[in-house]
DNA sequence: ATATCATATTGACAAAATTTGATTTGATGT
DNA sequence: ACATCAAATCAAATTTTGTCAATATGATAT
């Protein structure tokens, strides 16, 4: 079984590689197929896929299929969603017994 | 050299662990120190010294000697630091010429 | 049915991250 | 100076990630 750590720990090991965010960087301009992914990175066919994996696992990029194609896009829904994240791990809890 | 995207890898990486976020979990309630952190979490001595370096070194947490223990705490500006740059690498550009 | 193209999956390997136990450092107390 | 405690560092062992090449899958075209 996952626990709740785990599956957040999801969303951002889909951050925590130099060539994701690289993949990000060319997501941000819109929607792309992998291959035209893979022509403006140097990494092999079967690293990207890897890689696309990882990021549609944390829900930060969607896929969508056309034809032979995978088209893939940055998700409001799971970027929002991994920002509320981020807010809620780090807010301090006020409400805690232990002020100092 | 470090590339841009490493140093905002580093950022998340220190998300991207079960046991950090664990972590930040017991550091949510208020400062602790590391003794405190290590009686309340199943890891060894060394291995969370490990890993409160790596959170410190990402900024969202901060550290403070006091006689010989060290207190942390999360930062706010490390974590709003956080919480924009995730912003940022996951807005879609909209001035961009390929929206479909 | 066969061929082709885009992508996914697999297995082997290399590289990076994590854990463990031992040792070191630095502060404090006697 | 010596002992003690908290935390950091180191080296070795282990685990997890990422890469590559080969192969499989699934859609499309002939």
């Amino acid at each position: 079984m996952e626990t709740l750590n785990e599956k957040h720990a999801k969303v951002f090991k889909a951050l925590c590689d130099e060539k994701r965010l690289h993949i990000l960087e060319l997501l941000r301009n819109g929607d792309n197929c992998a291959c035209e992914l893979l022509e403006n990175i140097d990494i092999g066919q079967s690293s990207l896929s890897y890689h696309m994996k990882i990021l549609v696992e944390s829900g930060i990029v969607e896929s969508r299929q056309e034809g032979k194609w995978t088209h893939y896009k940055i998700s409001e829904q799971g970027s929002s969603n991994a920002i509320h994240l981020l807010r809620e791990l780090t807010s301090t809890n006020c409400t805690g017994k232990k002020e100092n």
